[in-house]
DNA sequence: GAATCTTCTTCGCATTTGGCAAGAAATCAA
DNA sequence: TTGATTTCTTGCCAAATGCGAAGAAGATTC
């Protein structure tokens, strides 16, 4: 697969979709990112390591994960484009992550270093706004889940995530979406095939 | 139960925890905030409604909870003292929140408006970067929920909960906490037998 | 193209969990 | 106190999930 160069334009579409804003506020922000590809399997962060980057993926499919003490390892996000893919606890915090970051596919990225992202958000009160809201939606995002974790059933999280993720289903393995769901992959092959006859 | 009156102390020692700053920051940032008393059962939130305040929990129990598609209650979070407890999503977008914040207990709050929340952000560099720790640690817990959610068993979240958070089983039903780790009240009971034989 | 590796499904069986119901124990209210 | 309500545990059985292994299908590498 070919990856052409890009502008920032997508980069500023996404700003704009999270925080309304002008766009040429939005384009003096996405202009501090800078493109960098990742071959696929390739680590954009590793356990044990201080997070030193912000990124916003543009294509390709990455996935966060880390091992349970059995040596297994655990998938918990599944980042697919366009988005934001941030450890906000280790970039803010200035602490070493406890996840891999991994591309599962070729991937187009916009990075900023976490100097640059601190300096804009001093200097720039857009920035700074822009910054907060992807601390806001990240905290929703994650409550939803926690939330569905709790409440709904494997095959109903199977269900929603073929409907508001279709497109991981054809670019990630279905190992890493089961761990994604919380179950095995043989529970999920088994989900699939019952909700495939009730369709 | 009685809740005497009290100063600001417990509010100023808090947010020192979270972002070290000198005590006469802290002090100022705390001044912000207006006392508060609960009954046992009173809500402090409802769903549907906007979540016009931000608020730190001095003393007492208080719970999210939401109710599922069948009616049953469903409780995610379990917030003990001291903390802030917030509905992130709902207060700083301005949309009507899912989710019902009761008091399990009796309880002791400090509240501060959103308007005022805003205006101490834009004027107060200290406490903007004191709010922004805010949601980073939000951020960083309901991760580490989530990860616990699909790595660990339920016995395990259970034996990491009466760790952490010893106090929660001396105050709050453990139905409540059965729903909070994600199983019913039945199971809950079983672990917890089993758990006890283990020791 | 052939060999290798990964992915996906399926099987059988054990374990965990849920749902319902009953009853004991504790708490609450009049 | 007394009666009512809530909380907690337990038993029984069904459903869901995990585990290990095997094999088919697909993808990758040389």
């Amino acid at each position: 697969m070919h990856i052409p160069e890009q502008s920032h334009s997508a980069v500023v579409a996404f700003i704009q979709s999270m925080m309304p804003m002008p766009v040429d506020k939005a384009s003096i922000i996405a202009a501090q990112f800078e493109r960098k590809t990742l071959v696929k399997h390739e680590f954009v962060l590793q356990e044990g390591k201080v997070c030193n980057e912000s990124y916003f993926l543009e294509s390709g499919y990455i996935r966060a994960f880390a091992f349970d003490p059995d040596g297994n390892d655990v998938t918990f996000n599944i980042f697919s484009p366009p988005s934001f893919v941030n450890d906000i606890s280790s970039l803010f915090r200035r602490v070493p992550t406890k996840e891999n970051l991994q591309a599962l596919t070729e991937c187009a990225l916009w990075t900023i270093p976490y100097e640059r992202l601190q300096a804009n958000f001093h200097a720039m009160p857009e920035f700074r706004e822009f910054g907060r809201m992807m601390l806001i939606m990240s905290n929703t995002n994650l409550k939803d889940r926690m939330i569905s974790m709790i409440r709904d059933t494997a095959e109903e999280r199977y269900a929603a995530l073929l409907h508001t993720k279709p497109d991981i289903f054809q670019h990630v393995p279905l190992k890493i979406i089961a761990s994604y769901l919380g179950i095995t992959d043989t529970s999920l092959s088994r989900i699939r095939r019952e909700f495939a006859q009730k369709s």
